[in-house]
DNA sequence: CTAAAAATATGCATGATGCATACATATAAC
DNA sequence: GTTATATGTATGCATCATGCATATTTTTAG
């Protein structure tokens, strides 16, 4: 079976893509783990509660609210009262708003390297497939915000997402 | 641009494979972190020093130390004295072996989830692209050890590695 | 109006990691 | 050959990132 070997291929891209925004993403948000994505997030999304972001970034409660004051402490996010009295609604700060497009530069920096060595066919080839894996690597569990929680949404409108057509499928099943 | 939108559907999907691998593997693994590519890589080059392995897993030597500790305490890894009598020799004992093959069976698992939608031609196609951009991905810096960490050598032969080839390329120059 | 639910926060513990440093062994210089 | 340097490994200490159990507050339901 050859697949066995493009399996390999494909897990070996996605460790060496991740290493890499990582790499270079965890030194720009000052700090590591989900502090990048909800960052990115709360760009996108400003006003989510700590729930919300907590599902999104798959992390547990007390875990997100750790995270959110490291951030706050650092001047990138800031609480503000929900709707709801026990609710809180996260903004960016404008340090924060810098932070994600620094953060979003170096990613594109990084996904262009990978991309350096395709011919404009090959592109358009690989946008197909990444359209029926990403749609593949949706599931209900695996929620839509989660696989675009590093994404910048200026560039991928929602309505062309695979992810988001997939979740809205998922949704009316 | 329409490659913007392409680069984002990338790093989706690398981000939503490398969740879907850690998610599962770790569990696995019985610790998180660089564990799993630990016990991987030993099982295909048995023998590895601590600073050897270090560099492979870029990890400082002390967070190498520790790992090889817990691994040790868990009874996955054996410390050998090595042909120097400073040097180590790593070797995974039975039960490191076992979980290897654990660890690489949900690999594969959760990686032919992300190929279920694709067609034989799909495949074909996807095994050319992921060819051409693991060996952009590949530098010197990000060397070729570290992109294979986690990968199933016995199913993919280093002399059709494109990494491996590319490094070797990067290596004569 | 009290009981249950929801959102947030805190105490405590641990894993994973780095830096600085120590220790042992090997190699090179003289 | 003895001393200086390099190499490989280990330990002390610190920090980030995170989870579980538990509190605290606010809302909603009965």
């Amino acid at each position: 079976m050859d697949d066995e070997r493009t399996l390999n291929l494909l897990g070996a891209l996605a460790l060496s893509v991740t290493d890499a925004l990582s790499s270079v993403v965890e030194v720009n948000a000052g700090y590591g783990g989900e502090a990048p994505a909800a960052i990115v997030t709360l760009g996108v999304d400003p006003g989510l509660s700590i729930n919300a972001l907590r599902q999104i970034l798959n992390l547990s409660h007390p875990g997100t609210v750790r995270l959110i004051n490291r951030l706050e402490s650092q001047g990138l996010v800031e609480r503000r009262s929900g709707t709801d009295g026990r609710t809180l609604a996260l903004f960016l700060t404008e340090a924060g708003h810098e932070r994600r497009k620094a953060i979003l530069v170096e990613r594109r920096q990084q996904l262009q390297r990978a991309m350096s060595s395709l011919t404009e066919n090959d592109r358009k080839q690989l946008t197909k497939l990444l359209e029926k894996m990403l749609a593949a690597m949706t599931t209900s569990e695996l929620r839509n915000y989660a696989i675009c929680r590093l994404c910048e949404e200026e560039v991928c409108p929602a309505d062309r997402c695979p992810v988001e057509q997939k979740y809205r499928q998922l949704m009316e099943s």
